[in-house]
DNA sequence: ACATAAAACTTTAAGCTTGAAATATCTGAC
DNA sequence: GTCAGATATTTCAAGCTTAAAGTTTTATGT
């Protein structure tokens, strides 16, 4: 899948097995930078991030099965990282009344804190490492990501 | 990580978090759907994949660390995915007289036969993922991301 | 009301992933 | 030759990930 230095024979179809190819290796990339970085500098995870990020965005709280689907991994998953963060105060769990199935996942207020210090730091890290990207050429290529997220979602 | 539907606010260095957002879930999506593909119509991952593409592209073998550094991924990790394709009898370790630290992994014939199936199942289905991007949409895109990819290689 | 289905979530087993520590081998300085 | 350091790989512990199976609760049809 990572297909590195040899190029993708040519062909019919094959621009687009190579734009698949690169577009992976630069996303890799990049998250094996920012793995690394947050857990050098914050002793933390990208998965813990993704989590914190999303409930940062709520603060009226989400329900897991919004999680899952908001970051694209199974429930069981989902599950897991929040029960690490629960542990380590990041993040509460609150039953609701109406639906006793479902809880409310939210981040308490040092959760809150400590997503905000590592969110500022995380925008920094972006700049640099896409530095490189004019901005310009960052909106046209989100301009084509996003057609694409669209044409994706109206498929079937 | 994989901020989603809301907007990213505006301001300065947020165009390149936006694409990075964006970048990330492209490639998680279609990775998801290649994974998903993989298991159900040939029993088999998408690391197993990535291993033996690397190996199909060299038929005289390749070293551990290659693989390793090849692919993005932890040394450690690939040792697990050749032991697992070595007990399938699709790979296959040869010592070295040269260097006895070192073993040249390849493809064994079974594994070859068996990669060239799935590949020529995989390109039809990045074509058919990516269908929605056009093939002038797809180069131009691919070059952005080489461009990319030369500043980071030429970093530090 | 009751059975049945659907929904939300957790649990489980297997595999992937990393970073760090351990092992084995090789290279070079002396 | 030998010993220190470098190199290649494996092992290990912890955590991430998925798909599938299981649990609890809610919704629905009759």
């Amino acid at each position: 899948m990572v297909a590195g230095p040899l190029p993708v024979p040519s062909g019919p179809g094959k621009d687009r097995l190579r734009l698949w190819i690169r577009l992976l290796r630069a996303s890799r990339t990049i998250e094996a930078e920012l793995r690394e970085r947050l857990k050098k500098e914050f002793d933390t995870t990208l998965p813990r991030f993704d989590v914190m990020a999303a409930l940062y965005r709520a603060p009226e709280g989400m329900l897991m099965s919004d999680l899952s689907r908001f970051l694209l991994v199974s429930n069981g998953n989902v599950t897991g990282i929040v029960d690490r963060l629960v542990s380590e105060g990041l993040v509460a769990r609150a039953r609701r009344n109406g639906d006793r199935r479902t809880s409310m996942v939210r981040l308490t207020e040092e959760g809150t804190k400590s997503f905000a210090t590592i969110a500022a730091a995380h925008e920094g890290w972006i700049g640099e490492l896409l530095g490189k990207v004019s901005e310009e050429d960052a909106r046209r290529l989100t301009g084509m990501l996003t057609s694409f997220r669209s044409n994706w979602e109206g498929r079937e």
